[in-house]
RNA sequence: CGGGGUGUAGCGCAGUUGGCAGCGCGCUUCGUUUGGGACGAAGAGGUCGGUGGUUCGAAUCCACCCACCCCGACCA
């Protein structure tokens, strides 16, 4: 390609709405512009940077027994609405209705129409396994689009989808799928870490999150500093109470109730300054509304909800902080809550109450806190479950090692999905007996934009981006310098000619007016691995200057040599 | 949805007692220059986000709306 004809300029300055490094870069170097919030259109040399990642994918999911197929973008609303997701996904869910009435969605993910699809094709166990995979546009009306690609509503994704007769089928081939993954990631030149983690609105069993390591990144990952530990803060667990940071002692003899006055005292930071005591040797009760019942969740004062973890122990994602007037009716005081004599309400506490005793609760009166709470004594709590934020100075439920944090950005997952949506679609097969089972599956994404930018994040300098080669748009940038020259232009115009026929991706810098400054900072911001740059102080030194984007030192090759050093260099850094 | 911010040329920005629409970069033409974002000369380029209002007169004051960004809520 020639640089002079490419669709599309780069910017010396970035718009001043681009906050992340990739942002940035890929808008300065031409690769993406945006349209509208969440929504960009890809240039020429942003889009061969997309096709060359979904090579990657398209081959490694062939490798492990994928199809590819293609499904609609937009689909009937009775297959969400079998689904359930129709009633359960929030406005993210983009809903409309076609010029007959009818209801449509644009599909955010599909797992509905493979399980309509298994249902229509699937009758045996003998056509299962299966995977299909696709690599197709999706729409989720994100509330809040950021940092570029990272966080779009619009974008492209590679979903696969494995059909399995049995949970310990699919158990067999998710560490298949998940080492596919690890090799992707590693193609493309990043750098992941594969972490346990939330399922999200997807359901299903279990699921691991693939994240890129950069602190642009939305996600809160916690690692243990001996690496046997890793998981995405929404379901990050540190297990036993021992492992939370600042244990209290539990060997304090008991002491009775008594009430202490706490006027205008309504946080656990106010309440402990208030009494000269610790945060941990309070206890946190916070109501929900759930179902339109009131219930109560109660945590060691130092600790935090996660709200991810709530579903599993209420029974349903359909919850809310309760409004003050419902905190009212359930009995207890906005500010001076607990579980001391409201045994109507549902109560659900933290493993971190567990670790303490003596504690200051809510007096469920206004103005006053209780002390010397015990949790079974006074409180009623003779079950504990993790409803918890892991927190700085938590140890590691494998190891005893310190918890750390570090942001990423999850640019793939994976989810056992079990019978979740085959239930549902009544997506069966007959087994080996004639029974009819349901089908189980699996859901697998990657984000191709997302993947772009989080190697941009991975690889640029102050420069600009250094793209890992399997993922460049080009492979060599070719710089002609001093192309007035007719003599010159030729020779350049020859070689350019020789490295197309060789098969090599090149993009050439034929332009006549732009500075070696100009075209240097070009190539640099670009990012293509090669620079191969044919000048007359090139020639004179014996052909052209070879420069490798993130290595400082260039070296010259003879003309004659140029194609096949160039090829084994290109041969070099896209082994697989 | 809550909080904060921005909107003036392709990009970055200035523009307060309300009085002719500006600067840098980029772009066009010509000349000089030619290995790390050159120099000179001459040009092109604007519904000042939109609507309504106040005023002799609005980029500037007021009201409403829209778009975009950031933090939070939410979310593969």
């Amino acid at each position: 390609m020639r640089l002079s004809k490419l669709f599309a300029r780069t910017l010396r300055e970035p718009p001043s709405d681009a906050e992340s490094i990739s942002h940035q870069l890929l808008v300065r170097g031409g690769y993406i512009r945006q349209l509208a919030s969440g929504v960009f259109s890809f240039l020429p040399l942003g889009w061969r940077v997309i096709r060359k990642i979904e090579a990657i994918l398209r081959e490694e999911m062939d490798a492990i027994g994928g199809q590819e197929i293609l499904m609609p973008v937009v689909q009937p609303a009775e297959l969400w609405q079998e689904s359930r997701r129709w009633y359960d996904v929030g406005p993210e869910l983009v809903r409309w209705m076609d010029r007959a009435g009818h209801d449509m969605v644009l599909a955010m993910t599909h797992e509905e129409v493979v399980a309509d699809l298994a249902r229509k094709e699937i009758v045996s166990y003998r056509q299962l396994p299966q995977v299909v995979y696709q690599i197709q546009t999706k729409f989720r009306d994100e509330p809040r689009p950021r940092g570029g690609l990272i966080r779009v509503r619009e974008f492209h994704m590679k979903d696969a989808y494995s059909l399995h007769t049995s949970f310990e089928d699919l158990d067999r081939y998710y560490p298949i799928i998940s080492d596919a993954y690890v090799k992707i990631f590693k193609r493309a030149g990043l750098d992941v870490a594969r972490i346990e983690a939330d399922s999200g609105m997807m359901g299903g069993t279990s699921s691991h999150e693939f994240v890129v390591i950069a602190d642009s990144g939305e996600n809160t990952i916690v690692r243990c500093e001996n690496g046997d530990y890793a998981a995405n803060l929404e379901t990050a667990y540190c297990a036993s109470p021992q492992n939370l940071a600042s244990p209290l002692n539990v060997s304090e003899p008991s002491l009775p109730l008594e009430e202490v006055p706490t006027p205008h005292t309504t946080t656990i930071d106010g309440l402990a300054h208030l009494l000269n005591i610790s945060t941990a040797q309070t206890l946190k009760s916070m109501l929900y509304s759930v179902n339109d019942e009131v219930a109560m969740v109660v945590l060691r004062g130092d600790r935090t909800v996660n709200e991810f973890k709530l579903p599993k122990v209420l029974g349903t994602d359909k919850f809310r902080l309760a409004t003050a007037d419902e905190i009212r009716a359930a009995g207890a005081v906005e500010g001076y809550a607990s579980p001391l004599g409201l045994r109507q309400v549902k109560v659900f506490a933290d493993q971190s109450v567990r670790w303490g005793t003596r504690f200051v609760v809510g007096a469920n009166k206004d103005g006053f806190h209780t002390r010397n709470a015990e949790v079974l004594r006074d409180l009623g709590i003779a079950q504990v479950y993790d409803l918890g934020n892991v927190q700085d100075g938590d140890r590691c439920a494998q190891c005893g090692g310190r918890l750390t944090f570090q942001h990423g950005i999850e640019v793939g997952h994976i989810f056992k999905l079990g019978t979740r949506y085959s239930d549902k679609l009544h997506a069966t097969y007959l087994d080996q007996n004639g029974a009819s089972k349901p089908i189980v599956m699996g859901c697998y994404g990657i984000g191709s934009g997302r993947l772009a930018a989080a190697a941009v994040e991975q690889h640029h300098d102050d420069k600009g981006i250094c793209w890992p080669p399997p993922i460049a748009p080009y492979h060599i940038h070719l710089i002609g310098l001093g192309l007035a020259d007719p003599q010159l232009r030729q020779t350049a115009e020859t070689l350019y000619q020789e490295l197309l026929r060789a098969r090599l991706e090149v993009l050439y810098d034929d332009r006549e007016d732009a500075q070696a400054g100009v075209k240097f900072n070009d190539a640099d911001l670009i990012g293509i691995p090669i620079r191969a740059t044919l000048s007359p102080r090139s020639l004179k030194a014996g052909g052209v200057e070879i420069k490798l984007r993130h290595e400082p030192q260039s070296r010259i090759v003879p003309l004659p040599d140029l194609t096949a050093a160039l090829g084994a260099l290109v041969g070099q850094m896209i082994v697989r």
